[in-house]
DNA sequence: CCCCTGACGACGC
DNA sequence: AGCGTCGCCAGGG
């Protein structure tokens, strides 16, 4: 059995709408503790396994896809973004500020 | 039970 | 401006 917060961050991800992306601070924020965001990022990696959960639109808050090394194939990430028309230049998104999407925003709580 | 690790981020120096 | 440190939460040894 998971924990509360391990499972709120699998929710929230789950609720990205494609084509945009959001980081792991703001999933913890809108859990409601914004120091987390490192937890957000281990809940991701234990999560890798299951596709069901569209764990390449998290990044960091510099739109740097931080977490593409521990995908199976490490190109996963870029390629999936660029499928639903987010632009990846350097491992990094481009224009960010018009493909976050945030929770704090978009969800009510 | 104590110590370490980690896809982060804010702050201090 | 860049680097070090610390907080946070869960899990593993």
């Amino acid at each position: 059995m998971q924990s509360n917060f391990f499972v709120d961050v699998v929710d929230v991800v789950r609720l990205i709408p494609r084509g945009k992306v959001t980081t792991y601070g703001s999933i913890a924020k809108y859990l409601g503790s914004s120091r987390s965001s490192r937890t957000v990022g281990w809940v991701l990696n234990k999560q890798v396994l299951d596709t069901t959960i569209p764990a390449h639109r998290v990044v960091n808050r510099q739109g740097i896809l931080t977490g593409k090394n521990y995908f199976k194939d490490p190109l996963f990430m870029q390629s999936e973004l660029e499928k639903e028309g987010v632009k990846v230049v350097n491992d990094q998104i481009v224009d960010f500020n018009t493909h976050f999407w945030d929770p704090n925003k978009e969800l009510t709580i």
